[in-house]
RNA sequence: GGGCCAUUAGCUCAAUUGGCAGAGCAGUAGACUCUUAAUCUAUUGGUUCUAGGUUCGAGUCCUAGAUGGCCCA
């Protein structure tokens, strides 16, 4: 058997073989038949940033004195051989760093095993640092070695990686090429780390917990979920479309204040705003209410700004957005009033009215839905995307708030708000229902709209109902979606350019 | 679910009215000890998304499908 056949892939990715991976994958030949061609030995001592931080205000003089052999590995990004010299951009997970890799620097043959490296390849190199004569910062390797073959070529240096699809399907592709798309994952990792040292600090002191991501009974939203399926227990299992039920059930338990920050998967479209599993901050915060709540986030996401971009003000698709001030908060009554005015207050709670009011603007409705949910509707086709500034809407209705507190002053509203910023639904807070009898009746009202045909609709959940009777403390709680955070804060057109492996189609 | 647009070399893109499928980068061979999208010389590389159809002739026109993007629901 020939080495070829050895190394030969299976007949799908051969098929994918062009001239351009046959040639690298004849020197990867050339180097396995010489040593280890992957060796895994190799330690750098140092990051391409690290250095540039530390020798910034080096010049070459300063330089010579230092004393250290340096030792980078990562990619090598591009490859300019001058006869005896070359150039090479080293890229690690920090940023890159130039090698001037000359001849005379190295041990005898080397050079000319280094001239057969690609564009791609992982390399890892160690020398002293010194400037170019034009003043690039340098690593002059006096070892050198390959520690990698890439098979695949890179795209091109210059445009890079463009291609959508190709950025989504094979997004490390992506992240090798964009230093924009790592630094959006970069910024999503910091964010994450923000809002953890916030709900953790003193005087917020929560908890972080993790709660199942597969449910027997599917709740805590009106959403559809996954469908799978336990084999040993023969039982059906839902993914989670949220955590709430869960987080609610500690705090009947005495974990006054909980917080999970983990995927949520509902079994809906796809869009620029929609992934079928996506993050969300829930937390619950006994002894609390939902005015709280807007406390509590106003001053998480004006924390946020100012810790991603350095401001208040944050650009986002050429509009600002200003995080500094004072969120407004207005009820969705007052919401839809302010942008139809022709309406009486009256017409907010007459059933004819508003359905009449969304079949002239087109707003598809059912017979079975009730004043509030036409409300809902009526609100989402003429407010929701006219809110740019952060915005809470409040007082929700009753009949789309199934887990929400009655307000004490007027039962068909609930102690509700949700977040809007630059038209999107960021967070949803309330205070919670633990009343377990109207808990109870709120459950029953969701399944008759269950049987009725609604596939939103939730289940009756004994055990929570069960929890309740134990006594749950007044409460509020609030769900805020990170991905669309991230999108605010990175100013990123789609859902998928904050997800790492956003949901696509099996390719063809 | 509906409408519009896109899909051409590894990548980024051309291709006139339906008339020989091209460029740059990458690759290959060579030159070059300070490059920064290095430069210079030579050169390889195509299931034009897929399957049908119209035509003397299809990247281009028609039908169906796939994937993606945008808009609407």
């Amino acid at each position: 058997m020939s080495k070829q056949d050895k190394h030969d892939t299976t007949a799908d990715s051969v098929a994918e073989e062009n001239r351009l991976i046959a040639e690298r994958r004849e020197k990867l030949n050339g180097i396995r038949a010489e040593r280890n061609a992957y060796p895994n030995d190799f330690r750098p001592n140092s990051f391409a940033a690290d250095l540039h931080e530390r020798f910034a205000n080096d010049d070459t003089e300063t330089l010579a004195q230092v004393d250290e052999i340096f030792a980078v590995a990562g990619r090598m990004m591009a490859k300019r051989v001058m006869g005896k010299i070359a150039f090479v951009k080293v890229q690690d997970g920090t940023g890159s760093i130039q090698f001037v890799v000359q001849r005379d620097n190295l041990s005898e043959g080397l050079y000319q095993q280094f001239k057969q490296w690609d564009i791609g390849d992982i390399i890892g190199g160690s020398g002293v640092i010194f400037r170019t004569q034009k003043g690039e910062l340098s690593v002059k390797p006096s070892e050198l070695r390959l520690l990698s073959k890439s098979l695949r070529p890179l795209p091109e240096k210059f445009h890079g990686l463009t291609d959508t699809e190709t950025r989504y399907r094979q997004r490390y592709v992506d992240l090798i090429m964009n230093e924009q798309s790592r630094k959006v994952f970069h910024v999503r990792s910091k964010m994450i780390r923000y809002i953890r040292d916030f709900m953790e600090a003193p005087g917020r002191e929560f908890l972080e917990v993790e709660t199942p991501m597969m449910h027997p009974i599917p709740g805590g939203a009106t959403a559809r979920p996954f469908v799978t399926h336990h084999n040993a227990l023969d039982l059906t299992m839902y993914l989670r479309v949220a955590p709430e039920l869960y987080l609610k059930r500690l705090i009947v338990g005495g974990l006054d204040r909980v917080y999970e920050i983990n995927r949520n998967f509902r079994n809906e479209g796809v869009s620029t705003r929609h992934n079928p599993e996506f993050t969300m901050l829930e937390f619950y915060w006994a002894y609390a209410n939902f005015e709280d709540l807007m406390d509590l986030t106003e001053d998480m996401l004006r924390g946020l700004a100012l810790e991603v971009t350095g401001g208040t003000k944050v650009e986002f698709e050429g509009k600002e957005i200003d995080f500094g001030a004072r969120f407004e908060r207005i009820s969705v009554e007052n919401a839809v009033r302010k942008y139809s005015p022709e309406l009486a207050d009256a017409d907010l709670w007459d059933a004819a009215t508003l359905r009449a009011e969304c079949k002239a603007r087109e707003v598809h409705t059912e017979d079975s839905w009730g004043e509030g949910k036409l409300l809902m509707e009526l609100f989402d086709a003429t407010v929701e995307h006219l809110l740019l500034n952060p915005v809470f809407i409040t007082s929700y209705p009753t009949e789309v708030s199934p887990l929400s507190r009655r307000n004490d002053d007027n039962p068909l509203v609930t102690d509700r708000f949700e977040l809007f910023v630059a038209g999107r639904e960021i967070a949803n807070g309330f205070s919670e229902l633990n009343d377990p009898e109207d808990q109870a009746e709120r459950f029953r009202e969701q399944v008759s709209q269950k049987d009725a045909g609604d596939m939103e609709a939730m289940h009756f959940d004994a055990d929570y109902i069960r929890a309740l009777e134990y006594g749950m403390p007044p409460t509020a709680g609030e769900g805020i979606g990170i991905d669309r955070l991230v999108m605010l804060l990175t100013d990123s057109p789609s859902i998928r350019d904050v997800l790492l492996f956003p949901y696509m189609r099996p390719e063809a």
